[in-house]
DNA sequence: ATGAAAGCGCTAACAC
DNA sequence: GTGTTAGCGCTTTCAT
């Protein structure tokens, strides 16, 4: 195979055709016989290049088969394109939700997505932060686990960071994009207690480490006020604080569900707490909704397929995670002013919430009927 | 501004500490006063180095909060340390538990992955295919959605690529992790014949796009052939396959349980369509196992949530996630061999099936006796 | 309209 | 044991 010689001339033999290395602008240059800022033009689109000379230099490109190394590139520019996602979990579905949005808008706006999962762990996360600030990422996304060290660190370095779903106690000046949960809790509290409950439970989770802005501290509280603003007085047993884990949460559902059989209504804080709290009350025979009525927070696919379906707060992951990624990536002017974008979320009623078992007009021991 | 633009020594002012550039290696070579090829060497720990230089650097290195730039040290060694994963969904169960096993071993060998999601969409997937060999990644990692035709454009560039869950039809060049569909599928149908089942209906998906090894047509086959195994002439009317999406599941569902009311069992070839199956079954008001029993593919957390909680054909989602990543990063070896690594399912036994309703011995329209 | 050349931050020869 | 230097592939003045 004959291959005409450029201007420097000297034919390179190609190797066997299956590992030879990847062209590079140069190469391109040679074969268009043009500099290589002409091919940098011509792919970039800038500047001003002769239509014929255009028309070779994409021809040279097709011909070797270029592409451009984005690693050259970044480090002219200084940009990498791509931004880091750290999440506890990513088969956590809220999380994966919040996943999704941010890929969403990640890829409108060109950006690589770099994901990490940290398990909640603040050493892990401190970890993942130093291996994202050296890859020069444009910036973070992350659903933190509640150690401000990290953050900090991360702060001193330029990298732009966004919370999402929660944000850390002292460093109000990283934005966050959270769900209104205090709202959620109320909207839940709310709807049991005009069902006529009087003796509400709380399945909460322990706040491991630092405290959050936007999780347990928020619902515990709005638990309470709630209730108070019913003028009932909240029963402490009734609030119970599951360690992180399934076996935290068994634990915890299966204490509050013994200890007390008053109980008629609980609101589970969390999804895994709701579908602990559904196996545990079919191991203990206690019917949904006639013995017990089950609220959870996050509405996740099971939900509906549930029998009866869950009642619960939906909270919008998908779109938590685009806004936090339009605000790391195109608003650096809310980035500066420290104030959450909060989010909406909703009640949705399902089957598993029915007047207490005492009440009149509720069926003893039987699916609800109002 | 001015800064001192000292050839050797001269002490910088730095600007007010908010936004300074990053430190450089120069930087920490000027300050710890040797040259940027030790700084080198006592960072990557290799060389050699006096305790007393080393000690100069590190604290230098400290002092400057130094951290050194990936895209430096890629261009310069031609390897990114990050690996491609492309899912057709992050959003989907099974993908998360793929993706969370690429993730734990991505880990553990110290690499980066670049998430994207390509919703099954062939021109999506080339597209993101162009920009991770763009980023110059090391690898990639995909659940393909089934054109080949990107795929080889990217075996071209050089870049290793493992395939997980699925492989594509007439590429047999690229290196499989794969479930042994066929197997769950056998077993599936031999559980629900030994319970005396004879009209067994499949729920299966339309290929779309090119053929799957490993997807659709497999399990399809497997149905059939388990089925002839046992004697019984696969009934065509009952297998039906459905389009993509919640509505091709609810039609084909639907358009199964109404039009053949003397089925008693069925599989589920996918999640959704169990899922679907489980809803339609309730409107239909069918029980579950009484009238039709239901065995389903992939095993998801709901499935234990069910009323009754759903029998399943679990497929070792992390697994094969993780071993993707294996044979990509540190198996050379194994990715020329052409051989798909397959990884065993398990039938998971729980209260979806029982024996056919007109069976001798089973409770007519209840629960299963047996 | 186009080319030459100077780096971006790093590693790896190669000198000393 | 340590410093100097030549790139890695690209963008971007600055000339021409």
């Amino acid at each position: 195979m004959i291959r005409a010689g450029g201007a420097k001339g000297v034919d390179h033999d190609w190797e066997p055709s299956v590992s030879r290395r990847a062209a590079t602008i140069k190469d391109v240059a040679r074969r268009a016989e043009v500099g290589v800022a002409t091919v940098s033009r011509v792919l970039s689109g800038s500047g001003s290049v002769s239509a014929a000379t255009r028309e070779r230099v994409l021809r040279a490109v097709a011909e070797l088969e270029y592409r451009p190394s984005a690693l050259g590139r970044s480090l002219k520019t200084q940009r990498t394109g791509s931004i880091g996602l750290v999440l506890p979990e990513i088969t956590d579905p809220f999380c994966a939700e919040l996943a999704a949005g941010v890929l969403a808008c990640a890829r409108t706006l060109g950006e690589h997505v770099l994901l990490d999962v940290s398990h909640d762990d603040p050493v892990r996360e401190t970890e993942i932060i130093d291996r994202l600030v050296e890859q020069r990422v444009d910036g973070v996304i992350a659903v933190p686990a509640g150690e401000p060290a990290g953050w900090r660190a991360a702060l001193r370095t330029g990298v732009p960071v966004v919370f999402a779903d929660r944000a850390v106690a002292g460093l109000p000046e990283i934005p966050a994009v959270l769900a209104d949960d205090a709202a959620g809790v109320r909207s839940a509290v709310d709807y049991l207690a005009g069902l006529g409950h009087r003796r509400v439970g709380l399945l909460g989770t322990t706040t491991t480490g630092q405290a959050y802005r936007g999780d347990p501290g928020v619902r515990e509280a709005a638990f309470r006020a709630t209730l108070a603003d019913r003028g009932l007085v909240p029963d402490e047993d009734l609030v119970v604080l599951a360690r992180p884990g399934r076996d935290g949460a068994f634990a915890a559902v299966a204490g509050l569900f013994q200890s007390r059989p008053d109980l008629t209504a609980v609101l589970a804080a969390t999804h895994l707490l709701g579908e602990t709290a559904v196996l545990v009350a079919r191991e203990l025979d206690l019917r949904i909704p006639g013995d017990v009525s089950i609220v959870m927070i996050d509405d996740v696919p099971w939900a509906e397929l549930c029998d009866p379906p869950l009642t619960a707060v939906g909270r919008p992951g998908r779109d938590m995670g685009h806004r936090a990624c339009e605000v790391l990536l195109r608003d650096p002017a809310r980035r500066d002013r420290g104030r959450p974008v909060v989010l909406p979320t909703e009640l949705l009623i399902r089957g598993s919430c029915g007047p207490p078992a005492g009440m009149p007009g509720a069926a003893p021991r039987s699916p609800r009927t109002r």
